[in-house]
DNA sequence: TAAAATATTGTAAGCGTTTCCATTATGCGG
DNA sequence: CCGCATAATGGAAACGCTTACAATATTTTA
């Protein structure tokens, strides 16, 4: 590996001068900085990051935590280390995975966390890390979340607008904070358009939504918010099932958009996290605490994407790809 | 952070002594040991990372490099990082993800490739560092992959073996090794009962899957081995569309069985990936390249899950859950 | 019991970089 | 043309650890 005293020594200088080349090149007399940069192009040289650690106490290393059980990992996190490992490289860092509590973090400047629960605040908070959590845990801890509350709303304010009357919000049954949100801003929009309200709440699964259909009386001009897309996915089943058209007689949408909406023949209309965004909300919040900041709590807003599960008539042309 | 200086001056002895503690015991006097040991329990000593990677010229980071495109990344890939990621903790490794052709790793100890074409073969051995793939690339490559003919002729002996005269393929029509190995399961199990043999290629998506079944004059007494689980679900739709009971007039078997399978409201029979066993495999290779020494490729074995896809008369009792 | 062998501990240098300070070169006012 | 401020460069030490060797203590051997 090619260091700074090969090139100090190729181009007849002192290491430090390269060394200011590189990170203060203000400093250097304008013909000297070319022909040091001229030499540091023809060896390759690149900053050996261990030594870079040892002198700064910066190890340019964010762990991505996973505290979810590894049977119940959401697939799509998958896209966002990517988006993550992206934009850390070019900030010079690289991504780490970790997974449970018994994590070494000593080598590590800053950790996001997903799929964290309230009574996992202490164990974070004893890390003594720059720390943010994608999704609330509370206000002790840095997040950085999509706005829930404004995805249903938007979905069910689209709806509504659509001249739909019963709207069916199909919830999660609980004690998260996500789950609360996404029900609040559906009878906010609810509340808005002063239309009856149809709350029902079940298990993250598909079976269930299925089988809520079952029990179902569906009024005629109807349609469905779900609070994810598992759910959407039961609905559209059950209603499959009941010989109910969709769109035609009952719209759908459902809420993440990540994946799972791809897969099927018939892709849902869903309100769509905006991975890329959070990505660099949470790289954003760990950088402002590393400069010993506050950092502020972010909530993204997620944005309507039209499948097949919802009438063509769109309000504005959304890309089906996500930007 | 407490350093080996730290240890020795409360321990009163040299930091060589402390350093010999923890890399060679055995060369230092009972007593000497055991009081730096309780020193360092006190203290709480972890060796610094960089201070380590930078005398040893090691830096104990492996990189998980996804050379696919965002869009297309296997979300499965989540659960094989999971397993990666623990087992490399406790190897002293952590792992870092790449995207993209451009990364730098000067800073990494080996890869870990997934998605890479043909192509990409002379960009991972200009890398100049221990490289395994997932799945092959050929000869040039040490990979590990799951062993794609023995699946599918898994899957196809049982169901031949259950009486099931008519075994409908549907492959993947795409010039890459895996699909051409699926294919190659099936016809051995075709050719070793010497029953009639039904090939059908199409693209990895529902859609296509769902079509075939409208042309296709199924014959009773049948069943589908699907190459993939994404076209096992196609099937599945397009045969509730056409009232052809699951798995009471046909089965259906998928292959990989990660998530897709879980999220149906009808649990899906499939060929699963032994995603524990790939993650070991794919360190073991790395480490052994990282000894000097030539790696052997491994085809891991994978094993049949039983869903409700197939009848309940099984072989023997497989464990839904993923071991 | 003294010399030699071995076991135990310590010292110095170096890994590649940066920060801090010292030195040398250049430009300016008087 | 001299002294001073400023710009440009270099030297030394330090980050935390290991390897290589030196020094001391203990045991073995004859």
């Amino acid at each position: 590996m090619t260091t700074l005293t090969d090139i100090a020594r190729e181009a007849h200088v002192s290491k430090m001068t390269v060394s200011r080349v590189i990170n203060h090149p203000e400093q250097v007399s304008a013909d000297v900085r070319e022909l040091v940069e001229k030499v540091i192009d023809s060896l390759g040289y690149t900053p050996n990051r261990a030594a870079l650690a040892l002198t700064q106490s910066r190890h340019y290393v964010i762990q991505f935590l996973i505290l979810e059980d590894i049977e119940t990992v959401e697939p799509y996190y998958a896209k966002l280390l990517i988006y993550l490992a992206e934009e850390l490289q070019r900030l010079g860092y690289s991504l780490e995975i970790g997974h449970n509590r018994q994590v070494e973090v000593n080598h590590v400047d800053g950790l996001i966390v997903v799929g964290g629960r309230q009574t996992d605040i202490p164990f974070l908070q004893t890390l003594g890390k720059p720390v943010v959590t994608y999704g609330s845990l509370g206000p002790a801890i840095p997040f950085v979340d999509v706005d829930n509350s404004l995805g249903t709303y938007m979905a069910t304010t689209y709806l509504l607008e659509q001249g739909i009357e019963n709207i069916y919000y199909v919830g999660v049954k609980l004690p998260e904070y996500f789950a609360l949100a996404r029900l609040v801003g559906y009878l906010g929009a609810i509340n808005k358009f002063q239309t009856p309200r149809h709350v029902h709440q079940i298990l993250n699964n598909e079976k269930q939504a299925f089988q809520l259909i079952r029990h179902l009386d569906i009024k005629p001009n109807s349609a469905f918010v779900a609070a994810t897309d598992r759910i959407a996915m039961g609905l559209l089943n059950g209603l499959a099932l009941n010989k109910i058209k969709v769109p035609e007689t009952v719209s759908v949408i459902g809420f993440d958009g990540i994946f799972l909406n791809q897969i099927t023949s018939q892709r849902l209309t869903t309100v769509q996290q905006p991975l890329k965004e959070i990505a660099q909300a949470l790289i954003d919040s760990l950088l402002v605490q590393l400069e010993g900041q506050p950092a502020e709590n972010r909530l993204l807003r997620p944005h309507l994407v039209f499948g097949g599960t919802t009438s063509d008539h769109q309000p504005n042309l959304v890309p089906l790809v996500e930007t």
